[in-house]
DNA sequence: CCAAACCGTCAAAGCGCTTTGATACCCGCA
DNA sequence: TGCGGGTATCAAAGCGCTTTGACGGTTTGG
């Protein structure tokens, strides 16, 4: 069923029919209301291809997934911010493409997604410490929104919607600090990512005004799996002088910590602390009344929700200046930290 | 930049720079360079949406995955399917389109994604033990690939890609019974969902065939969280005569088995064994080299990426007949299994 | 009472591409 | 010389929609 099919049947023109069904104030309500219920009737749903050609807009936003040899953005994170984001599109009824993107050919790419201009626009993912695509992406003049953001100085030039990455992991490590802890490891992201480069700052921050020393061997950064978990965490604790509390970036990298544990003998909370980041994952549910890991938490879907609306207004609003949504990380104490052993 | 500017630009016809660029041979091969050279120098892509109203195709998939209240597709097993099936888009310069389908509205969503033709075809995730959509699909006449099954009789009348998650179950259970275990939990997903009624059916076949039988006390079914896997396995292993082996269909209810008994002080592989299902995901790799966890495993990757491909090749061929391909998991020994305890 | 404003509707143009059917040209063969 | 058969190119139609500009018909206001 299209258009010149229903417009016959209904015994008007095109045009009247389109506007009925987009909500033009010219058309009667009694012709409005017989469009609408032919078109429920008759099943119709206009080619959004038509439509996307004959508007120039698209209902349709990119979520753009860099793919590095060695490095996985289609991670659980990554799933979970995507749920979030993608209910925001079906409340609006727009689509939402993924494109893989392996960062060897980036910009090309990213010009060829604009060039085709089967979005109106591109939620970006995994920024790194200074991202090149955010000026292409400028230069290109396509909207977008960065999750995360990409550490220059040009942050007010874009939108972007982050967790205060530093102020986050500067509290969790001053928590260890007032329990006593004077060793403490960080198993940290890749520290190419804006987000692991702000975390590791936020550790030194803390740890320097303690007036401890960073020991580099107690700092591990990697792909954050469960298996760096328990690589990392066996290596830092089989050290002469083993760490007695250990962060790290994920809840996932924390189960290999414990995994770790399991294997060394060692207590969890009690010989050893450990704060993991929690994104709230929905698989991954640092407990459903009380946690169970101390852990800096920031809803990672709540982030992804926060992108669909911004991005959505700025392809709405073109004109509207660039905003910013820092949310704030809460400190939650679980099961998993207590003094420092003597 | 457009087939128009290009073409005049050139001083040749649409028609030609559109042949050239399409590889009909009726053009010249040298004037094919030209316009070859033309097109990469002034960055020109096909508008998308233009080719795909002229042509009917367009060159995109869809994903659609089901929401039902309290229950989430989005999850790190869709991820890595995901992040195969994309290996092969991005090959075939597909475009992949996520749709969230709430379960109320199933039939009336399905239809207005075919009436709206912005995919050429769709991969339909988390089939329920005997789902409707399977039959809507197929009533639609959209081409379709269903990542698992659906119990009913029809399964040589559509395309599927399935793990033998009844065999697969059954050898793990089986495996347990030889190392003199007969109290043997499961911690299942769903069980309206397909998968998980096969992998029961399995472990019931198992213990039947050795004279087992099946305490219900001893099996739980729910989403494949963490924290179902700790809760469960508190409750189970709480019991007044708790079983000696589990097994859990997903690594992730592992990590939670693993919790509980961190918390009840057992240790796993002697006091209570544990097999799990591995799906391969990339950021919970079970072990590197030497596996960690006793497992049934089936990369769950490769299912993305076979998909993927029979979709494409359904898409491009409609008249060849449905395609299955059923996957074999394997059964690989960790150190989570041991002799039943005296 | 007539011009001005308004209302509901329509025909037609245009979005950027593919594809059909036509055309102009050249070659070789009788 | 004339004609059939390629070969390389083109103009124009059509995909399904939105939107512009126009058109009769009805109110309204001076």
């Amino acid at each position: 069923m299209n258009l010149k099919e229903l417009s016959t049947l209904l015994g008007l023109s095109q045009t009247t029919v389109s506007r009925a069904l987009n909500g033009y104030p010219e058309v009667s309500e009694v012709t409005r209301q017989k469009v609408l219920k032919a078109a429920r009737k008759y099943n119709y749903a206009p080619n959004p291809r038509a439509r996307g050609l004959a508007t120039g807009r698209n209902h349709a936003v990119g979520h753009i997934i860099p793919l590095s040899k060695g490095h996985e953005m289609v991670n659980p994170v990554f799933a979970d911010f995507i749920a979030g984001a993608s209910e925001i599109y079906s409340r609006e009824n727009i689509d939402m493409l993924l494109t893989v993107v392996p960062d060897s050919d980036e910009a090309d790419a990213y010009r060829k997604i604009a060039a085709k201009g089967s979005v109106d626009g591109v939620i970006v993912h995994g920024p790194k410490a200074d991202d090149p695509r955010i000026k292409l992406l400028r230069d290109i003049g396509m909207p977008f929104v960065v999750h995360g953001r990409s550490g220059s100085a040009d942050e007010n030039e874009y939108s972007w919607v982050d967790m205060n990455n530093a102020r986050a992991f500067e509290r969790a490590t001053k928590f260890l600090i007032d329990l006593g802890h004077r060793r403490i490891g960080l198993l940290n992201g890749l520290e190419s990512m804006d987000f692991a480069a702000k975390r590791r700052a936020g550790y030194r921050t803390a740890l320097e005004s303690a007036g401890i020393t960073e020991d580099p061997d107690l700092c591990h950064s990697a792909e954050m799996t469960e298996e760096f978990g328990y690589v990392a965490a066996m290596k830092v604790l089989t050290l002469p002088d083993p760490p007695t509390a250990l962060l790290t970036s994920s809840i996932i990298v924390g189960y290999g910590v414990r995994r770790a544990l399991d294997t060394l003998g060692l207590r969890i909370g009690k010989d050893v602390s450990l704060i993991v980041h929690d994104d709230e994952l929905s698989y991954m549910r640092n407990g459903s009344s009380e946690p169970i890991y101390t852990a800096t938490r920031s809803s990672v879907r709540l982030a992804g929700r926060i992108c669909a609306e911004i991005l959505l207004d700025q392809i709405a609003h073109p004109e509207r200046p660039p905003r910013h949504e820092l949310l704030d990380a809460d400190l939650i104490i679980g099961h998993t930290t207590g003094p420092a052993p003597k």
